[in-house]
DNA sequence: TTAATTTTTTAGGCAATACTAAATATTATA
DNA sequence: TATAATATTTAGTATTGCCTAAAAAATTAA
């Protein structure tokens, strides 16, 4: 029995291993880092540590890196799974909002019942992304691929869609809904500013400039992808 | 901040002081009425008895019975409500079976969100009464009232609608499953035995004899009502 | 109404999860 | 390479929520 705290643990790494923004393979992650992003103390997290081990979910040794052993990553993506499920549910079915759909989901992934969880993915229609855009792994743990790329790497006069974002901080998705950027978005790109690598866009006849930090975290696939 | 061990603590007090099968009016608790029935020591359930006081969720002094505060009642209704709604929602919204949704009900109820609960009572559209015939109390802890009577109340050659059970354990819903009795199931009482206490009965053209226990059991009302 | 029984409370422990402070190991820098 | 800085681990403490065993109070019964 994996217990909720463990459970945070795992999704934690899972995130900070494979899911991060930005990771192209499967980096290790060490004690402090973890810490820091579940802002806890190091102490604290190397006795979880332990315990993560024991129970074989983690591979650790004194003073190095940790890493996920098989059984500890299928926990953690069927924690994620759940997470992003919760997410698409409350946003497509309860017409909750982009932003305050994250702290619910986060406690409704630890419910502890696959039927449950099957029940709520036939209900949504087996999607294979969340809100954000974010995959949903499938009941097996594998995650579904899309190719994005960042807003800033699109040609002047192309139109793309919204498809992911890499930054999920409340602050830029509050930026985004001011801007009345979602999902789906449609984006035509205006024009790009060399010299702060900032970018004009038009969306539904409205202009707009993205300076280079939110154009670069918006991911953005072909219009009909 | 109510933790999960006390919601459940206050939701065992409010069954056991008002919502049991048979109590009339209020009833004080006993600690070890209340240990009982959480499957705990005495012990345990005395020092928990202190943490609730100090949040003004019980009124307690030393060696005497258990009553709920204005505030302990108001909270322990909205873990009711969440339970029933929760457990309506599974049943009619995701077809769990009758059995199933309990101990699913059981985890959701604690999820932290008044909007989640609203949203989910606008979805089944606020629906007063649970799958087991339960009421379900409102945002404001007022409780639906709805007048059922036992089956073995009722007289030879009338026909009475299931509305509510007065026994949800396992074995007696699985009984009544089998012999295809639900919520809004129509009996005919065919004839009553004297000997026994014991009822014959019509559902859909099939007769069955239900033995006294199970009789008393189910709580019905009139065909419309 | 005293004695036996039951209930309640207290005392002392344990596991999970967090903390601070101190010790130790590793890595980086001068 | 020696030292400074950083990361990790250990040790000791707190809280929640559970336990057993024993003491104290209340209730029941002879």
């Amino acid at each position: 029995m994996i217990s909720l705290t463990e459970e945070n643990y795992l999704k934690a790494l899972i995130y900070l291993s494979s899911l991060a923004p930005g990771i192209e393979k499967k980096r290790d992650v060490s004690t402090s880092e973890l810490a820091s992003y579940l802002k806890l103390k190091s102490s604290t997290v190397n006795e979880m540590l332990k315990r993560l081990k024991d129970k074989n979910l983690i591979n650790h040794e004194k003073y190095k890196k940790i890493t996920l052993t098989h059984s500890g990553e299928r926990n953690g993506l069927k924690i994620v799974r759940r997470h992003r499920l919760w997410e698409t549910f409350l946003f497509t079915k309860l017409d909750f909002d982009w932003i305050e759909i994250h702290e619910v989901a986060e406690q409704l992934e630890h419910i502890k019942s696959e039927k449950l969880v099957e029940k709520i993915d036939r209900l949504l229609g087996y999607p294979s992304f969340d809100p954000h855009g974010d995959p949903i792994p499938n009941k097996h743990g594998n995650i579904p691929q899309r190719i994005t790329k960042s807003l800033s790497t699109v040609k002047k006069g192309e139109t793309c869609m919204v498809l992911a974002v890499s930054d999920t901080s409340k602050d830029f998705l509050n930026y985004l809904e001011d801007l009345d950027i979602s999902i789906r978005t449609e984006i035509v790109v205006i024009d790009k500013i060399a010299y702060d690598k900032s970018v004009k866009i038009k969306i539904k006849h409205e202009q707009y400039s993205l300076s280079r930090e939110v154009a670069d975290n918006l991911l953005v696939g072909g219009k009909f992808n």
